[in-house]
DNA sequence: AATTAAACGAGACGGTACGTCGAGTCTTATC
DNA sequence: GATAAGACTCGACGTACCGTCTCGTTTAATT
């Protein structure tokens, strides 16, 4: 039978889960990580502190969860590599280098790498939805990333738009085209 | 002429100066962003807090110059890339990927990112100088990265050791040369 | 009815409560308002700071507090004026005319003064139990002191004994006797 | 002869000295002794914390100073004991008891109270001043004022006017007309 | 005229405390 | 047992003054 195991007591709210998901979503978006308080998070999520901590044991975890929940859910799309990669650039700059600076990626990121726990969790829900979404789009234009080309080409647009905070420009979209045409093994000619 | 206005007022005690540095750049090393405070490192130093705010208005240019002080003052050597590229990654990783993960590269480059001032700073004594090493290193073997290089290789490695925590193996090394190779205009035939 | 209204959340621990206030009535005691820090208190108390900041938003409230607490229960004594006066005389001197001079009354009603909220703290703590003390006090002896006696005796007693330090001899005390017999209406032949 | 012994070096400047007891006395009266700086009198007076350093070796002796140049140079007057006591308490009034209640007269009392070179000249240099202006208010109306006889009037004015902050109104400048024909050895009848 | 001694402006320095903020834990009563 | 409410410990933040110190620069009186 299920996980239904009816355990005893009050059933946890799923109206909460959602409320505070999404309150400490706008807060990471609004300023980064630092704008994140778990106090914050409660207060605008109209919930205690103790219902946040039950969920997510640590600030850091929250967070996480927080930047899995800022990934766009579209999909890129486009027939050659040309639109798939414009699309999928201009996705990740709108998910993650936001026009004030604040990169929630980057600062979880950087929190995360300094505790076990948290590294594996923002690699699973963080790395791994990009990683597939990134996959899915190179498949459109009959392309596949090795791991190594998901560090080439993630850590491009995250040195280039997250950390130099440099345009997304037509020249740049360029050359990163002929950069994943070199490190995927794509089958176009 | 000469920029020796000597300013009016006590001067500032040079030893002061180079203690202070010493102890961010020591608690930087030791733990990370987070283990670098202004009042530790004002402790450590032998100093006042007020002699640190002085020169580091807030604790985060104290970080950025902290993190400056990490780039190892030796530069890469060899003769052909695939050196030049083993020696630059060797001296990345100890600088910025220590074992425990707490990388202060990574978490400076984010909290920087949020804050016009200290985003200046970063890009100036770090990436400017992380830049400058890397086109004396390239140049050895007779090559030259362009702005976009930078982007690329600097990602790369970003993403590969810091963010993804993996290990500096064989078969990334010999991945990057060729990536160095295709990035830049090199002359080697 | 009944003020139990039992206020949701964590009650605030009653031991606390005293060994804040005990904490700060020593300090207090041993140099005046300038050897009372809320640091200080909090640290004696075995207390966090925030726990004191909770209670006395600021640290003239605290002192004010402190100041309240220092005025002994014990009260005068005594069946003719003579030996009331005296007893008065004897323990006002002991609670706000210790002997190094560090006045804490003397300093907290200054620095009341300045500040509405703590003045209005400072009257009714402070002042409005000396005055029902004094009250008592005359009392024993069939006399009853209007809001000017109340000036009157309290100022000379500051004026005498915490500005001027001079000593409590038995030339002012006679002189005081005759005072408060002019100033109070007592019935006394 | 004569102490213009002319000291070497070069001589202090009799502006300065106008400036800095002018700009101590101006924040004073702004807001007592807690708005009284060093720093703020010497950024007022037009000169370094040093010139004021040299003249007043403790903020408290600067603090003393400034009161004592508070007191109006205007003498009381009148002819009856009614007119005397009325000039005196509204002097007073103006010069310690300013309507924001933040009594320059009453923290300078007490922080001197814990400091014996201070209190001797806060004795010196500000109650004797007023003891002698006292005295000669007196002496219009043909009485004269002990030493216990300063301390039950001043006492009673600080009690009322600045501790307690209460209106200097009729009832009570009838009674302190009493009070002060009670305690001095005037003739009058 | 050169020298000497102190005043002066400017500002660095060590220290101490302030009041604030946030993390994560704990304690109540209520649902 | 989940929840709301809020107290609690701990650690750091950035700020404000205090009183001391070190510079380089004036300004007299003395030699």
């Amino acid at each position: 039978m299920g996980d239904k195991a009816a355990r005893p007591g009050r059933p946890r709210d799923p109206r909460a889960d959602a409320a505070i998901l999404q309150a400490a979503r706008d807060l990471m978006a609004e300023g980064g990580l630092s704008n994140l308080t778990v106090e914050g998070t409660a207060q605008r999520a109209g919930v205690a502190k103790t219902t946040v901590y039950r969920r997510y044991p640590t600030k850091l975890t929250l967070a996480v969860a927080a930047v899995a929940a800022l990934i766009s859910p579209e999909e890129p799309y486009g027939e050659n590599l040309e639109d798939v990669v414009g699309n999928g650039l201009a996705q990740f700059t709108g998910d993650f280098a936001s026009s004030d600076g604040q990169s929630a990626f980057l600062s979880v990121a950087a929190a995360a790498s300094g505790d076990g726990v948290a590294h594996a969790l923002f690699t699973s829900q963080v790395l791994g939805p990009i990683e597939e979404k990134l996959q899915r789009s190179l498949g459109l234009a009959g392309a596949s990333a090795s791991s190594f080309a998901f560090d080439v080409l993630m850590g491009t647009m995250i040195h280039r738009l997250v950390i130099r905070q440099l345009p997304l420009d037509d020249d740049f979209e360029g050359r990163f085209v002929e950069l994943t045409r070199f490190v995927t093994d794509g089958d176009a000619p």
